[in-house]
DNA sequence: TATTTCATTGAAAATAAATTCAACAAAAGT
DNA sequence: ACTTTTGTTGAATTTATTTTCAATGAAATA
C-alpha cells in the first residue's frame, strides 16, 4: 500500500469515527480530542489531516452531499412504490449500514441553524424536497395522494423523516416504523 | 412595583429573550454576550440573575416541563379529535404565541444528545409519549387507528412533529401542514 | 547505508467563551 | 439627609478548547 493510499485510509478513519461521535453526542459536544483519542492518534496529528474541526465537518458534508445527489435522481418508478422503498431502504441501513444512517441524521443536523456556515450552505443546497414535491404532484396527478401543496408536503415527509432518524439515533435499540406509517401522510 | 417584581420581570425578559435565541441560533451558538446585548443589559449583569448559562437553559426546561405535564393530562375527547385538536393548536401558535412555539421546539432540542446533562435529563423525563400511546391504543380499539406497536407509533408521532416544528422554526414563513396529515401516519 | 521525506507525539500557545469582581449609581429604608 | 441595600457596568480573570510547533521516529529513496 502506498503512502498515498494509507493517508486515505487514515483520513477515512478519521471521517468516520467523526461521523459517528458527532451523531452520537452533537458536533459541539464532540471535542477535537474526543475524535483523536477515538480514531486513535494524537491531537496534533489529526490536524495534520484536517486544518480545522469546521474543515472536518465540511468534508463530511461534501461526502453526504455526493450521497444525496444521487439518491435525489429522476426516478420512473410509481411515487408511492418508490418513497416507500426509499423509507424502507432507509430504515434498515440504521442495522445494517450504520454509516449511511448517521450520514443521513448529519446532514439533517446540518442544516439547521447554529452549525458551522459553510457546511450548512453545503447541506442546505443539496436537499432532495425539490424532487420528492416533483414525485407528489405526480402522485396527486394520479390520484394517490391528497391534494395540497406539493412543496410544503415534501417539506414535511422530511422533515418528518428527519425527526423519526434523530430518535432512532438517539436510541439504537429503538425499531424502525412501517414506511407505510409515514407514506400515509401524503394518502 | 416592588422590587421582587421587577426582579421577576427582568428573569421573565432574560428567560425570554434566551429562549428566542436558543431556538433561532442553538444553544451553543448563543453567546451569554448575545442574550445580554439582546435584552439588553450588561454580561455582568445577566449574571446577577442567573448563575450560569446552564442554570438559564435549566430554568426554561423547568418552564418547559410544566407545561408539557399540564398538556399531558388525561382526556375524554376520541383519540383522533383530540390529537387534531392538539396539532392545530400547536401549529398556530407559530405565528399567534412564539413563546409557547419556541418552547416546544427548544423542549424537544434539549431531549437530544450533546445538551447539558441536567437540561436533558428534566426534558426526557416529562415527554408525552405515554400518554400519547394509552390515547392511540384506545384508538386503535376503536378501530380508528391502524394496528401495530402503540409506544412505537406514539414516538413516532412526536419525533415527527418535532422535526416539523423545527423546520418551521428555521423558516418562519413556512405555513404549517394540515393536522390530518400527520395523523394519517396513525390510521 | 545515508539522506530525505513523511508520520507522530504531547506539551505550549493562541483563541474563544464564560464567569468574577471592584467600583459606582440608584432606590429604599431610617 | 444618611445609611443600607440592590442594580449596574465593563474590564480582568478563569476556564475550556482549538491549534501550532519543535522534536523524534519510521519509512521511502538513492
Amino acid at each position: 500500500m502506498t503512502r498515498k493510499e494509507q493517508k486515505e485510509e487514515r483520513k477515512k478513519a478519521i471521517l468516520m469515527t467523526a461521523l459517528t461521535l458527532f451523531v452520537e453526542r452533537g458536533y459541539y459536544d464532540t471535542k477535537i480530542t474526543d475524535i483523536a483519542a477515538a480514531v486513535p492518534m494524537s491531537t496534533g496529528l489529526l490536524f495534520h489531516y484536517f486544518e480545522s474541526k469546521e474543515e472536518l465537518l465540511l468534508e463530511l458534508v461534501k461526502m453526504g452531499a455526493a450521497g444525496t445527489k444521487m439518491a435525489s435522481q429522476e426516478t420512473e418508478y410509481p411515487p408511492e412504490i418508490f418513497l416507500t422503498g426509499f423509507l424502507r431502504q432507509l430504515f434498515s441501513y440504521a442495522k445494517e449500514q450504520p454509516w449511511v444512517f448517521n450520514m443521513f441524521v448529519l446532514m439533517g443536523q446540518v442544516r439547521r441553524a447554529g452549525m458551522p456556515e459553510d457546511a450548512r450552505n453545503l447541506a442546505l443546497s443539496v436537499d432532495a424536497v425539490d424532487m420528492t414535491a416533483k414525485l407528489i404532484e405526480k402522485g396527486q396527478k394520479a390520484g394517490v395522494f391528497h391534494e395540497g401543496d406539493a412543496g410544503l408536503m415534501a417539506r414535511c415527509f422530511w422533515a418528518s423523516v428527519q425527526g423519526i432518524m434523530e430518535e432512532m439515533a438517539m436510541d439504537k435499540s429503538m425499531e424502525a416504523p412501517k414506511p407505510e406509517w409515514i407514506i400515509a401522510m401524503l394518502k
